[in-house]
DNA sequence: GTGAAAGCGCTAACAC
DNA sequence: GTGTTAGCGCTTTCAC
């Protein structure tokens, strides 16, 4: 029986430590740690018996206790993200990991919620455990609270959104060219009333892929109507009021461009209802899109090479590169299917 | 500038620590740790001074440190699952999340990608970080090496699997009345030659799931043809010859029962390049399942729920609950959309 | 109100 | 080969 037990509250039981394993191995200290670590300098006679105290007693290492000591890193990375059960930022989650992983790095993970309170706290906590390093799709809100963090060596990096208020690596995708690339081939198409349904402009891709799809517009001389472009969450009632106001009066659009999956989903369950069958291209893909009786003509963003990308530039600076600080765009790549092929 | 500064490493600056605190500010260590943790008996003048030292130097607390000396729990929780880029994982995941956030508790997660030596390796690194509790999705193998760990107060809650080797509260499907249910389904339209195809039977929810149709089907007291049955990964190569044989010869089926949603999608990319157009019922809901060409009738599960429970039930060991170990199973619900109400 | 001293579980440094 | 001591950054205890 370890002989703290009474120290420790009635419902945590005591754990055995090294001091016990000793005891009951009728060893010094040193020499359980050395047999707990592979370190040679030790009797096989006596790593033997230290090893069976350690089975009886059922010792594990408390690396909370090493880690303070070594002063060293703590083999650990947090990763905030808006929202884990998102699809885009699963594949980019298990990416991260993946990484981490192969580092030997534990993962810390986290949902914002697209709050920036909750994600200060979320951060700050991480700090507070250590972290090596915190990757972050960070919310609107300025991250200068993270400086004296990254002043104190912990390494951050901020991916599909580039951080306000702190200079570090930063992983995008190419939102404004990819937004372009599906405007321009709906355009090719021969469309030129072509409306854009996209997420809050408060949210920095949303207002990039907002400025492709004008870019792309201008770029053929072609003027866009008020009525052509609408930007909020993904919601079925603004969704439906916005496709009323496009499929209508005068200059009713012949093609649309949708600036994230959820609002491609949204959009594609509202035409459902409607006899009108304009083109359409979704920026990010999405599972089955390809199975739609319509096959989606997506934009397609590489979620997990961003997680990948992003984790390696963190791991980087964890090993000491000092290089100047990056900030990389993952093209896009348009996949045709069908939708954003019909005719005029 | 912390006097500790040459102890660590080149690479790694040194952190403030309270003692830097308290010698910028000219007090105590002790009237330091007062200020920080909000503890009464301090002064306004001193604390001012104090909080100006934190702010200057850009101090914040070592978790680390502070949990060691406590002793108490680690306000940290582990999860380790099969895949987190699997929707069904994911939302899991994110409800597992929020749980753990209302008990403010951390979350370190880990994908096991069904490696029972990686699941392992997850486990005892989580627990060698003294996560408070373990959730764990369990892969086949035994899982005894966690007793100790049990026994020392970390509390164990297995979801999706039952765990062998280990006696702990459990969050399962209805499997087998599920897929009961949806083969009945398929029986009250008029089948009775239904195919099922299913994953992989070592792991338990498909050897659960393969169970329940055979029931419903000897329940009706339909025989089963062995070219009725294909269980193994969902690739497309198997469901290619599984269908093959299941929709030709003397006993074609007229209706398929899959066993989960991976299996659906790839048989539903399948039929897509066949005449027959058999009835079809899913384990396991998918999004845009309702706008497929022929929506998808399935038996859905509730893995948001399923995380919920499982965390809640952790917590509430954690809080000391006594009670006795439980199994949950949550129930199914079948959702008619077409593809399970196709005529004979 | 304030602070000095001890110690959480471990490892580093240096005995023997 | 093995053990002893000090100390990581913090909280606890107890003295002033």
């Amino acid at each position: 029986m370890p002989d703290n037990a009474e120290q420790r509250g009635f419902e945590i039981p005591a754990r055995p430590t090294m001091k016990d394993v000793a005891a009951a191995a009728g060893v010094g200290l040193k020499t359980v740690s050395r047999v707990v670590n592979g370190e040679s300098g030790v009797s096989e006679a006596t790593a033997a018996r230290v090893r069976g105290a350690i089975e009886e007693l059922g010792f594990r290492r408390n690396d909370g206790a090493r880690l303070l000591r070594q002063g060293s890193r703590t083999s650990s990375v947090g990763l905030i993200l808006e929202d884990l059960a998102d699809p885009f930022y699963s594949q980019l989650s298990r990416a991260v990991e993946d990484v981490a992983r192969s580092h030997g790095s534990l993962l810390l993970t986290g949902s914002s919620a697209e709050d920036p309170a909750r994600e200060r706290e979320l951060a700050l906590d991480f700090c507070a455990r250590r972290v090596d390093g915190l990757i972050v799709v960070p919310t609107a809100a300025d991250h200068g609270f993270l400086a004296p963090e990254l002043a104190a060596g912990t390494a951050v990096v901020s991916v599909d959104r580039p951080v306000t208020g702190l200079t570090v690596d930063t992983v995008l995708t190419a939102n404004r060219r990819g937004v372009a690339e599906g405007v321009g081939h709906l355009i090719r198409q021969g469309h030129r009333r072509i409306g854009y349904l996209g997420d809050n402009p408060a949210i920095f891709t949303a207002a990039e892929r907002l400025a492709g799809y004008r870019q792309a517009m201008a770029h053929e001389g072609y003027e866009i109507a008020v009525s052509w472009v609408a930007m909020g969450k993904p919601e079925p009632v603004g969704i439906h009021l916005a496709l009323d106001r496009m499929l209508s009066g005068p200059d009713p659009v012949t093609a649309l461009m949708c600036g994230n999956n959820r609002t491609t989903v949204a959009v594609l369950r509202n035409l459902a209802s409607r006899p009108e069958r304009p083109a359409l291209v979704g920026f990010d893909d999405f599972e089955l899109a390809d199975m739609l009786p319509v096959p989606v003509t997506v934009v397609a963003q590489d979620p997990a090479l961003m997680g990948r990308m992003a984790a390696e530039l963190l791991f980087r600076r964890l090993r000491g590169e000092r290089a100047q600080v990056q900030r990389l765009e993952i093209p896009t790549r348009l996949v045709p299917r069908g939708s954003g092929e019909l005719p005029l």
